[in-house]
DNA sequence: GAGTGGTCTAGACCACCGT
DNA sequence: CGGTGGTCTAGACCACTCT
């Protein structure tokens, strides 16, 4: 059932094996998955073992749990973690549910900076994305994302319908790979003639910009994002631990 | 010893206590602390729960742990959650040791704002502050800092000394009051007068506007404070989990 | 080797939820 | 009420650090 380095601790294990299960589908979003002491006979160790397991995959908000009732699958509704800034463009508080549009995809050679984001070796390859974030067709947000072409290769001939609109969810389902954290670097600046172009806004506009590192459980960098959004439209709300 | 409301779990009762041990200055910064040993027997707990009491300071980068050698009071150090932002005015990655310079501090009414952020009742008094970080002579940060004046009524008749260079140290040392998380907003706006006179820039200068809101274990607001700085010298970091 | 934190066990009892 | 997650125990053994 678990073919993963023996060397790791058996809860380590656990939590990526229960994660892989969920993104093949066999928990569902929304849905309870085995209780505490079904897990403990099904990976046949003490329930403390899975607990511990459990907290790691909770705290990330792949579950929830509910005293009392069970653990759930948690839906990656967008106020949670993989899509967590900004409320451009519109004012008050109303939910935006934003539509991504990929511009382009191809092989790419990484410039020395994407190399060490990466952490690829001299000889590796990468994938270069550009997408726009829209919401109501005005244009939100300008992604750069660059990914490792040995890990993510096949996405090149996917099917772009099956990364819409999260990308996120899409490294999750169809690579088994699972950011857990990433580190953020925002400035401002002024934007280039593609930046404005693309933000559909006069050269030489003050953008935000920032860099996203996404990176898994065992501390690789899976994905290397910068995006610029225009700078008097900007919100960007974190909560710092 | 420990005297908090005994409906707490266990392991919070002991997280708190050790926490204000460490605040009163029983185990200084760098120190090792006591072993999981020692502190299972001072409390009369399990190593387990203790681990757990721990495991929540560790997080929270109160303590540091070693494995084989001990568990430590961490350096407040100017890399950590306490000051994790910008690099403003200076090339590269020097470090920076800032400076701060508490221009004003008095009781004042809250806005309803600040009312509803602090969770202030309507009759409630508050404490303003205005604040500038420096560095090398140079302002890097403008902040406007709002405390409970229930909580914090002292802090108006302290010496000056005792509230720098950082303040939530100071929170910690005089108050026991522990900053866990906060929650930050960052905007970018035109400066108004008072700030572009304090930043030392012209009135109508880009700045970046950083509102936050520090909170402590027990989920209740300790501070308000909105900070600005130059746009185009800004570098805001962040770990996002 | 002695001492430390890290992992794991196999239970116990409690608090909460649904029926 | 039975079933769930939450807390806690009293150990065991391992991995790491220092002497």
């Amino acid at each position: 059932m678990i073919k993963a380095d023996p060397r790791l601790p058996r809860y380590q294990q656990i939590r990526d094996d229960i994660a892989a299960r969920i993104a093949r589908g066999e928990w569902k979003a929304g849905e309870a998955i085995a209780t505490e002491a079904e897990l403990s006979s099904i990976y046949g160790v003490a329930i403390g073992t899975i607990r511990r397991a459990i907290d790691e995959l909770a705290s990330d908000g792949v579950i929830e749990r509910a005293h009392g009732r069970g653990m759930f699958v948690r839906r990656a509704d967008f106020s949670t973690s993989l899509f967590r800034f900004f409320r451009l463009g519109s004012s008050g508080e109303r939910s935006i549910s934003p539509d991504s549009r990929i511009l382009s995809r191809s092989l790419a050679t990484p410039s020395d900076i994407v190399r060490d984001r990466l952490r690829l070796g001299p000889e590796d390859n990468a994938i270069r994305m550009i997408r726009l974030r829209t919401d109501g067709g005005k244009v939100l947000l300008r992604e750069e994302i660059w990914l490792s072409a040995t890990l993510f290769g096949p996405i090149l001939d996917m099917d772009i319908a099956m990364l819409t609109p999260l990308l996120y969810p899409a490294y999750e389902r169809h690579f088994g790979r699972i950011v857990a954290r990433a580190k953020e670097r925002l400035t401002v600046e002024t934007a280039d003639a593609n930046v404005a172009c693309d933000l559909e806004a006069p050269a030489g506009s003050s953008v935000v910009r920032i860099e996203r590192q996404a990176i898994d459980h065992a501390d690789h960098p899976l994905e290397w994002r910068t995006s610029h959004g225009l700078a008097d439209q900007f919100v960007y709300e974190v909560d710092v631990h």
